[in-house]
DNA sequence: AATCCGCGCAACCGCTCCGTT
DNA sequence: TAACGGAGCGGTTGCGCGGAT
């Protein structure tokens, strides 16, 4: 037994409004003030369910709406927001003037979410695996035959209702998580863009490119903002046998594993010698008010609040950072920032792409970021 | 030129929340 | 306190445009 309806969807009309519609619909509302939305398309005339009238509306055709395209805060604000408040998109479409939830989840699924290269955990494996998460493929879907039925095929139970996001598995690759499983195989693109070779003689470390962001952690009143200011790459060794997927916390909303929660749980609360130095992380404080000159080691969103001033008296800040660039005066070894107008993820310092992070088959090694040697005994020096 | 395909986004659906009776 | 109904929210669908083949 279904529930009841909202309306009475006899002779309702659906589907796109017409001009006609709109005009009727905002006059209404400009003489009698939006609400009692039931009953709005009775007493304006219109052949359309309260709920349709409603978000036409809220989504289209009130004055206050904002047009065109995201700007790059706007980019920033969402993925912050969205970092704090997960798919609550009303709330986060509040922070936004002139944007609606609608817009804005639409936007996020098309645009923002796609990108995240995430690490999960399959249900029916032992082993962590890494999940190329690419783009979402496939043209028009649920197209309707002649007769105006659906054409979309059943799935078995696995409605894709249950899943808050699509993911499309390009390749999975089983990561070995303790030196014991040093013989697995690893992602080739990351291997080979260290120009190392994981299993040489010193066996006892291990490479792993894992997805990361900047973590930007409160104001010392003791209240943890988890607001992402940018995803970045980092590049990290591990020494010691730890099984990474055990620091992840299952994502609610989505049961994707990411990096941000591991941020988001054990390694906020950690120190200096917590497993977060041993993924060769090192979370750096610093003094907004006096934190003195630019720091190219940084994030760049760290150095922006730093120029902007936009800080109180003794604001800290804090942000992770691979050990190579834990120093702000050492050699920058990398930092990779997500950029929001190109949105790619470039070598600050190099100041080009990192493309094996997304073309597993890359091959020109020129123009290839690499880590060398040395970077590798720096990180293993400061981890110890 | 015709068809296919990828994608953006408007709109629908079902559920939950919350105020009222 | 329970029942009811309106409003709002988030997930999903599918139309239509434009580029690629």
């Amino acid at each position: 037994m279904g529930r009841a309806p909202c309306c009475e969807k006899v002779g309702l009309k659906k589907g796109r409004w017409t001009a006609e519609e709109d005009e009727i619909l905002t006059k209404y509302i400009q003489t009698h003030g939006e609400g009692s939305w039931r009953s709005l398309p009775k007493n304006a005339g219109l052949l359309r369910c309260g709920k349709s009238c409603r978000l036409r509306w809220a989504n289209y055709l009130r004055a206050d709406l904002k047009r065109g395209n995201f700007t790059g805060e706007e980019d920033e604000l969402i993925i912050k927001l969205h970092q704090s408040l997960g798919n609550r998109w009303s709330l986060i479409a509040s922070h936004l003037p002139g944007r609606t939830d609608n817009e804005i989840k639409n936007y996020w699924n098309s645009h923002l979410s796609t990108k995240m290269y995430c690490f999960r955990r399959l249900s029916n494996q032992s082993l962590p695996v890494i999940l190329n998460v690419t783009e979402r493929k496939g043209g028009r879907k649920g197209m309707k035959d002649n007769q105006g039925h659906s054409t979309k095929k059943e799935n078995n139970g696995n409605s894709s209702s249950n899943k808050p996001m699509e993911v499309f598995i390009d390749e999975v690759v089983p990561f070995p998580s303790t030196p014991s499983l040093e013989k697995e195989t690893f992602p080739s693109a990351v291997e080979d863009s260290m120009h190392l070779d994981p299993y040489e003689e010193d066996n006892e470390r291990r490479i792993g490119v894992m997805p990361g962001s900047c973590q930007h952690t409160g104001d010392g009143d003791g209240y943890v903002e988890n607001s992402m200011l940018c995803p970045t790459a980092t590049v990290s060794v591990v020494e010691k046998e730890t099984d990474i997927f055990s620091l992840f916390e299952s994502n609610e909303s989505s049961g994707m594993l990411c990096f941000d929660n591991i941020l988001d749980n054990e390694l906020l609360q950690t120190n200096g010698d917590s497993t977060l130095s041993q993924w060769g992380l090192n979370q750096v404080s610093v003094d907004l008010e006096n934190s003195g000159d630019l720091c190219p080691n940084r994030p760049a969103a760290i150095n922006k609040q730093v120029e902007s001033g936009d800080c109180g008296t003794g604001d800290l800040t804090t942000y992770f950072c691979t050990t190579s660039c834990f120093f702000d005066d050492c050699e920058v070894e990398n930092i990779l920032d997500w950029d929001w107008e190109r949105n790619e993820l470039w070598d600050e310092k190099e100041c080009i792409m990192p493309s094996w992070l997304w073309e597993l088959d890359y091959n020109d090694k020129d123009d290839r970021l690499t880590l060398e040697n040395n970077d590798l005994e720096l990180h293993g020096s400061a981890v110890a």
